[in-house]
RNA sequence: GGUCCCUUCGUCUAUCGGUUAGGACACUAGAUUUUCAAUCUAGGAAGAGGGGUUCGACUCCCCUAGGGACUACCA
């Protein structure tokens, strides 16, 4: 009996630069539907092309499947490390008659690429059947596919996919300075990993026949195949620098929770019923590649904001703060010695109405404001000499407070409106703009204690008595 | 050009031959109101087009149109 676990699936990226957002959902597919099958889900870095790859690309993709929470099941294989199976692989296919040495110059190619798009063919090299001259001149080696019949590719999410096999070129399977190729690699590496189920995206799908046949060349199971649509922009388009973001850790920059963003990612392409928000479990119970919708979906940033903002309301109020305070910072806030403790009180106030952490960050902005705070214009206009006058009973009111809960400051201002035979919309603003400093709060009860006894009466004094008296 | 994939409200989707085609986001109107939100209620909004198959098609088949991928000694 084997201990090698049913399914095996594997997100492999090349590192050519940072973790896009569609890779991103390939890898949290890969990651759910191993989690749903209890299987493994590994990482296999496709660096084969050497002058493209490059270490920061690496360190970027790892840093954004961590941020999202997707951890590989092992060490994550480094494919340009398997050059010596690949090339050991390749002299198999030699071997066998299943690949051929290719001595085509580029110029040669260029002629025959042209030639054979004319003629509507795929290219043929002329050394497929030719004997090997006595030279040393550099060569590829290519695959030596079928001419005839057909290779069907049974997709979990496209359905059977029939290829004609004459359709299907000759791939070179090692370059002309004895590197190993993509297709060639992820063949021998998903056969060695024991992936079983190979899920990645819709750009793909060709390549499957032409890996197809490598595998069977070469005497391997074929894997289950799940080609995924990409992910495109609000407006249809391939998804590009215009729309706003594309690499994960560009999102996370913007505000959005690691969680939303899963759940978010999940929805698109795939749901469970009506289901719109839903746990890590949930999605993982119900997981499956076969329901995943076979067209791009399109990125919606106002309902990654609504999903966000609901795990915002769910999130923890300190894991807030401390992410606020980074917003914060990055913002040009300038936070006061005891930031943190002022932006846990305050975020409770305000969380449900923030779909974003830079938004939380603005709504907690009144919290932060060092006295004395610049009286914005709105307040001053507020100000008129009965309205100050007020205010000032107000102040006085409130400096005798003895309990400066909200509910009882709530109350003390209710009693304060009737006091003065008013509406709360008779002074509520002028308060509220200077205890705010002109910034959004809360409701003025919430505010009052929020600030803190002495922070407010401080701010009101500031703004009411400067000139006149002292409190 | 060739091969392949895709096509339900603005967007994400449900529907797996028989539904008043459902939900969510967004939008509109109203309620609430001490700012911005949030919240509550109501509302408008869809099967690309054309042929078949069938008693009956969003659902199955074909064609057209429109998108997209591949067509590298990139992955």
């Amino acid at each position: 009996m084997s201990d090698r676990p049913s399914v095996v699936t594997r997100f492999a990226p090349s590192p050519t630069g940072y973790l896009h957002i569609g890779g991103a959902r390939t890898a949290l597919f890969n990651w759910l539907y191993a989690r749903h099958t209890g299987g493994k889900f590994l990482i296999r870095v496709e660096d084969t092309d050497r002058e493209r790859s490059t270490p920061a690309a690496v360190d970027a993709i790892f840093e954004g499947l961590d941020w999202l929470g997707l951890k590989s099941d092992a060490e994550p294989l480094f494919q340009f490390q398997q050059a010596d199976r690949h090339r050991a692989a390749v002299q198999q296919l030699l071997d066998k008659g299943r690949a051929y040495r290719c001595w085509m110059s580029v110029e040669e190619l260029d002629i025959e690429r042209t030639k054979a798009r004319a003629e509507g063919r795929a290219i043929r090299s002329v050394w497929r059947d030719k004997d090997a001259p006595a030279n040393d001149k550099p060569f590829v080696v290519r695959f030596k596919g079928p001419l005839e019949g057909e290779t069907v590719v049974e997709d979990l999410v496209k359905g059977p996919v029939r290829f004609q096999n004459k359709e299907l070129d000759d791939l070179v399977l090692l370059r002309s300075d004895g590197a190993p190729t993509y297709n060639l690699a992820v063949v021998v590496d998903d056969h060695d990993m024991g992936v079983t189920h190979v899920i990645r995206g819709d750009d793909h799908l060709n390549n499957a026949a032409r890996q197809t046949l490598i595998y069977q060349a070469l005497d391997f199971a074929v894997p289950a195949f799940a080609h995924i649509p990409l992910i495109h922009g609000p407006d249809g388009a391939k998804l590009s620098k215009r729309h706003g973001a594309q690499a994960v850790g560009e999102f996370a920059d913007m505000g959005y929770l690691p969680e939303a963003m899963r759940n978010y990612l999940a929805r698109l392409g795939w749901g469970h019923g009506d289901d719109e928000i839903f746990s890590d479990a949930q999605a993982i119970s119900w997981f499956d590649v076969a329901d995943v919708g076979s067209a791009p979906a399109r990125l919606d940033w106002a309902k990654l904001n609504h999903i966000n903002s609901h795990y915002i309301r769910l999130a923890d109020d300190h894991r807030l703060a401390l992410l606020t305070s980074e917003a914060h910072e990055r913002l040009g806030t300038a936070l006061p010695a005891d930031g943190l403790a002022r932006l846990e009180a305050a975020i409770p106030l305000v969380k449900e109405g923030a779909a974003t952490i830079p938004e939380l960050a603005n709504l907690t902005l009144f919290a932060l404001k060092a006295r004395p705070l610049a009286p914005d214009e709105k307040t001053q206009g507020l100000l008129t000499d009965e309205t100050r006058e007020r205010m000032q009973r107000l102040t006085e009111n409130l400096a005798e407070a003895g309990s400066w809960a909200p509910a009882d400051l709530e109350a003390r201002l209710k009693d304060f409106a009737a006091q003065e035979g008013v509406g709360l919309g008779k002074f509520g603003p002028a308060l509220r703009g200077i205890l705010s400093g002109g910034s959004t709060a809360p409701d003025l009860a919430s505010t009052l204690a929020a600030v803190g006894r002495d922070e407010a009466l401080g701010r009101l004094q500031d703004a009411l008595f400067k000139a006149t008296k002292t409190l």
